[in-house]
DNA sequence: CGCAGAATGGGTGCTACCACCCATCTCCCC
DNA sequence: GGGGAGATGGGTGGTAGCACCCATTCTGCG
């Protein structure tokens, strides 16, 4: 019998996967949450094997909740759900150390298919995604385009949610008691490491990387 | 017997509100559709009470959709399923006729009660969703903050998707053939009736508007 | 007809953003 | 002990973003 929980903020959604799931006779669900704050509270009364964790979600998002719960001494296996077809996503949550990663524009049986898999410790992205996500990994390889382990430093995180949520230097400056002329070297680092250009598609990163909210 | 054609783009959410809806004896789900235009083509062929219509679709979105069945001879109702409490989704659904605007945060059985409503002709909002745009509707009122119905034009709406990629307003000026001013000008109008200051939340604001992917 | 709103474009000016250059200090690791 | 990486800060300069001012044209509507 595999035990699951449910994470997503969407109580249809979750409604939705749970009948679903419960469909096969060796799936039960036993516990839901509406966010990763909720989910990570949930893992210390439940005996878990699954998590399938919806990446996009308030407070706290799926892949933060993810980071937290890996660092459990027996994690449960992450299943991540996702709205969208993007490699951002995908690779963060390789990172994070999930077991799958699905499209929430797959069927009901690949959904299935995606939890046995993921408790058999097949590492693995539900194959329609699998098309497009993996041939730009190997795109980015084979143009030696560095795929992006360039991960930013706890400091450059910090200065770029601030950026994301429309702060000025100044402002954040005047946040993290540091001078403007700081801020802007953090900025251009992190632009610099993310290939971009300007303060709009640095919202956007974060957004995708869970940093804020939209 | 209240038959119901369902249309989101994730065919999991699909699958999820089938099965939800398919608990009650008197509700039949006869069709599913995976986009607006695939929505309006099933109603071509099928006798449908209700359409159950996502908002943020790809090619044609639900509002989009919605605008194009109510155009038929005797459309069938409407309920669009929504993932934001977001004040612009709730008035323009409103606009094109919707009987029902209910979030995808709602626990199954007030979606069941949301059909039921919407098919006894009573336009309504998920209580819900109606505590937090409602109160915010009012406060507007009583602010004298002339709400929103102060909708974007169609044309900012397109500067706006343009800014909120991330071009330079001289990069979007020659994409619509227009002059820089012009493109500033928008802007200005844009920030002005959002009352925001920058890009950055025009960019958070245009992803919850579905105007763009993170 | 006249009026309101939308779209167009111009001018002026401040400031933040961003791209370059430079240096110092600390901590960790070989 | 030396070297690399990360955090800190400074200078200089171009340009884009944004806030004000202004006007013209066209369209739909009472």
């Amino acid at each position: 019998m595999i035990r699951i929980l449910l994470v997503d903020d969407h109580a249809l959604v979750r409604r939705g996967v749970r009948l679903i799931l419960e469909q096969e006779p060796d799936l039960t669900v036993v516990g839901e949450a509406g966010d990763g704050a909720e989910a990570v509270e949930a893992l210390r009364d439940l005996e878990v094997d699954l998590v399938v964790l919806d990446i996009a979600m308030p407070r706290m998002t799926g892949l933060q909740a993810a980071r937290e719960i890996t660092r459990r001494r027996e994690p449960p296996r992450l299943m991540m759900l996702s709205m969208h077809d993007n490699e951002q996503y995908f690779f963060e949550s390789l990172r994070v150390g999930a077991s799958g990663y699905v499209l929430k524009s797959v069927a009901d049986e690949d959904l299935v298919g995606a939890v046995r898999a993921a408790m058999r410790g097949e590492a693995f992205v539900y194959p329609g995604a699998m098309g497009s996500l993996a041939r730009d990994y190997l795109d980015r390889l084979r143009r030696g385009e560095s795929v992006p382990q360039t991960v930013l430093t706890e400091r450059e995180d910090e200065v770029l949610k601030l950026i994301a949520e429309g702060r000025s230097s100044k402002d954040i400056a005047r946040d993290l008691t540091i001078s403007v002329k700081t801020v802007e070297r953090h900025r251009a680092n992190i632009l610099a490491k993310l290939g971009m250009r300007d303060r709009t598609q640095l919202t956007r990163y974060a957004i995708r990387a869970g940093l804020i909210e939209p």
